[in-house]
DNA sequence: CTGCACGCCGATCTTAATTTCCAAGGGGGC
DNA sequence: GCCCCCTTGGAAATTAAGATCGGCGTGCAG
């Protein structure tokens, strides 16, 4: 472990002596390809160990490439986990997005909604790990990009349920908020007894609780 | 900020040299008290920045006491959170059993369980953030723990819905945890907007969207 | 043919945070 | 009243990970 303690240290004129016997260096590439692999590798890494725990040693021999290659494509560590934080969080919302623009029924409309969240929960490159597990919650540009979309997520709920019982905006945003984390959770749970129940009765089943939960709240006030 | 600036450095010949001038030093305290004290600061550090983002350096300043009294109450920082989050984790799967056994009508039993669960997120030790955003969810100890929690929590739930229901019960348990889930992140975006609704009218929302969401399930199949 | 430019790598530097070492001092037992 | 032991804290060691330095070689343009 000492630093001088190496036996066959190179002579002092000769600080780097290459060497390398064969094809070890990575094939040359378009600087964009080459950006897509590493965002893939890290996204492996980060997913695997979290944040904290992903080394940025580690993304780069996932990617076979060496550290300053990664870091000739991102600044730091932290700049390379919040390209794909925006990423995900920018497909997310277009997938719900697209769910509430797809029929105008508001009862399909939490189901459709639903199921695309489901989808992308199950979606194998477990995004949602790196969104929804996050270990750097604390860092402010995350969590404003956590919160922007739960914002935008919620907003969006709470406009079919105003729609449908009248409630205060306020008031309904709170649905909104809590109808959002019923799905993120159940779903969450849902994908770790996979085999046992499928995709489509598990989300129909988390969105009747929910539109059944909507559906009464305004006859009574 | 440099180091070595400092002027005062004592001589080489003394290289321990307390020169502590009036009571700095921390008051001898009964070995119990210690921790308690030190378990405070340590959750008002976390709470505040997190776990990667506290240093001990911190937590020992904020209980005025050195480093080392620190390591001899908790063997790691990771025991010293392991140890806030257990303490945490138990009292709130009290409340929750607590409020459960509060009443034997189910429609009750949800109001009770949403109230509690409000109220734990807004207790002022601010215990929801180091449970619920921590970012030490990839240490297996932690997220073992908090499993642990969501499963107790989920399954008195799920019990409820299958008393009512009739539902098959890992169905049931999916509810379940979709139902905890909606009072943690509703309760949490509550808690931000604090003052601008009080917190039985936040809980009861909630409660009665979960409570329609559930009393109507049986009459379908 | 020759030079240049782009992308790649080994090796090292730097910083930061946890954890430990060792001398000093005050309170309780005899 | 005195001594010993236990507790305290300043300072340093260790480790680990993010970030960087400087040269190499291949392929294309002139």
């Amino acid at each position: 472990m000492v630093p001088e303690a190496r036996a066959d240290r190179p002579t002092a004129a000769e600080p780097h002596a290459p060497s390398r016997p064969a094809g070890q260096r990575s094939a040359r590439m378009p600087r964009d390809e080459r950006r897509a692999q590493l965002l893939a590798a890290a996204q492996e890494v980060f997913v695997a160990n979290g944040y904290h725990g992903a080394a940025m040693d580690e993304i780069a021999e996932t990617a076979h490439v060496s550290k300053p290659v990664l870091y000739q494509h991102f600044p730091s560590k932290r700049d390379l986990y919040l390209a794909l934080l925006e990423s995900h969080l920018a497909s997310l919302t277009e997938l719900m997005l697209g769910a509430l623009n797809s029929t105008t029924d508001n009862d399909e409309r939490v189901q459709a909604v639903m199921r695309a969240y489901f989808h992308f929960i199950a979606n194998d490159d477990q995004a949602h790990r790196l969104v929804f597990e996050s270990d750097l919650i604390n860092d402010p540009d995350v969590s404003s990009r956590l919160e922007t979309f739960n914002r935008t997520f919620a907003d969006a709920i709470a406009r079919v349920i105003a729609e449908d019982t009248k409630l205060p905006h306020l008031e309904a945003e709170l649905l909104g908020r809590g109808l959002a984390g019923m799905a993120q959770v159940s779903a969450r749970y849902w994908l770790e007894t996979d085999g046992n129940l499928d995709l489509n009765v598990a989300s129909d089943l988390i969105y009747r609780l929910a539109w059944r939960g909507i559906s009464r709240f305004p006859k009574e006030s």
